[in-house]
DNA sequence: TGAATTGTTTGGTAATTCCGAACCAACTAA
DNA sequence: TTAGTTGGTTCGGAATTACCAAACAATTCA
């Protein structure tokens, strides 16, 4: 049979693989004798199992180090360029940062979590916590608090039981009912802040790119609190964001092609 | 049992599963009906895979479109940024760009094929077939050619018996010996070219990135063949190709960290 | 030279993948 | 409304195989 119990039937020998790919990428490759200490299967299953990544060229081998492979930067990528989003947002972050000095994100949801699919440094930028590919949570990121502003409230609702509401620093919200009173706020303005509620020091304003019944992502501009105040985020940042995202809801409803 | 005889034991369930997933990116999405057209598995089959993958977040539903999730670029991108050269080489590569207004681009070899790490824009440059995360066979590569010229020659051998020699273009060398004669002036040279073996109308000139007994990769400038002409090639953009391979040598040889 | 460590291989069995077929749910056409 | 189609979901059970244990090979270190 398989792993759990009724509906939705898996396959175990793939939850097996998935997490030997989890662990291969949290250990940054590793040897077989590793990963036996790591993982509870025997030190031939999981060579087995190495041998046919290796075979498929999802790992590679570095004398008795396992490692992932590019495999899975071209899966990546050609995930993020089948997103229109992603394709026309890359030029716009690029000017947002310039305009701004500071770092632009392009940001999506997926199971629940908030994706960075893109950022654009600019000059001034520092560099941050976060990278290309990286996931968060919604509910600390002006982006994850847009997406969930204009997500059906049932799938809120779904997405804080997956996934709690953690406190990052003192600023997280971490109650259901202050986020969705938040959530209302943001609605009501179209733009959203992150103040310190990810890193200390840290602030951010982003704004939505809608469609028709859906939200598709949101981008942010951040920096430094003390440089990226909030007057400056009203007057000079906000302005941009909105034409920015204009601009990107233009385009995904009339695609090029 | 397994797949395959004699030693390398494989997982046949493993096989299967990677077998979805190519499946699936080839087809960009698909539904289980279409999965089921082009593979030979059971219907049922298909979906605990399908399930399996989902629950792990590696692939995302619309609808009844089951498509790779963004976990692939979190892994992907984990893989580039681990790779030494990779964070050296992109500041480097956008330096080139600016400089040639071309494409400059950074390769790396992988279970025998060429992987496209990383690539700058400058101003005049067109949009070409490759993009990061690609793949393409390395003897019609300037870059290709330059890490197959420093590799040991047993190992070039194992590659032309497993890859061939394809042609691309008429200019595609697709000789053994000629590919070797060419491999030996490289040698003497320190660059290569690639004469519109890819595509045609394309040139690129490329130097390898070398280290104590191994090539680490190579970095090219690519552009139409009637701009970049062989006197352009060899005045402007070989000195500054072996400007940045000499700074990314010294970078690697002495990391920061 | 022997002990220790790590990757590789293999036999056999307990466990699971996989198929077939039935079951739903949503549309479409008559 | 009803019958027909298309596609996803579920489930029993037989055939296959993933998994472990243990032996083996190849290095490295004392």
């Amino acid at each position: 049979m398989t792993t759990g119990d009724g509906p939705n039937r898996r396959v175990k020998t793939t939850d097996t693989l998935l997490e030997i790919i989890d662990t291969l990428q949290s250990l940054d490759g590793a040897t077989l004798a590793e990963l036996t200490d790591e993982l509870e299967y025997a030190k031939s299953t999981l060579h087995s199992h190495l041998s046919t990544l290796e075979h498929n060229e999802y790992v590679v081998r570095n004398g008795d180090e396992y490692e992932l492979s590019l495999k899975f930067l071209e899966h990546g990528m050609f995930v993020k360029n089948s997103d229109e989003l992603s394709r026309v947002g890359g030029p716009v972050l690029e000017d947002l940062a310039a305009e701004t000095g500071e770092v632009a994100w392009l940001i999506v949801e997926e199971h629940g979590k908030a994706v960075y699919l893109d950022k654009a440094m600019g000059e001034k930028a520092v560099q941050t916590h976060a990278s290309v590919g990286g996931r968060a949570r919604l509910h600390h990121l002006a982006t994850g608090k847009l997406i969930l502003a204009y997500l059906p409230d049932e799938r809120v609702d779904e997405i804080i039981d997956c996934h709690g509401l953690p406190e990052l620093t003192p600023h997280t919200i971490t109650d259901p009912d202050e986020l969705r009173a938040e959530l209302e706020e943001i609605r009501e303005d179209g733009i959203a802040f992150n103040d310190k509620e990810t890193v200390d020091g840290l602030r951010a304003i982003g704004a939505p790119v809608l469609g028709e019944e859906t939200v598709y992502g949101a981008i942010s501009v951040s920096g430094p609190a003390n440089r990226l105040t909030v007057e400056r985020c009203l007057e000079e940042i906000k302005p941009l964001l909105l034409e920015a995202t204009n601009e990107l809801e233009l385009k995904l409803q009339y695609p090029p092609n």
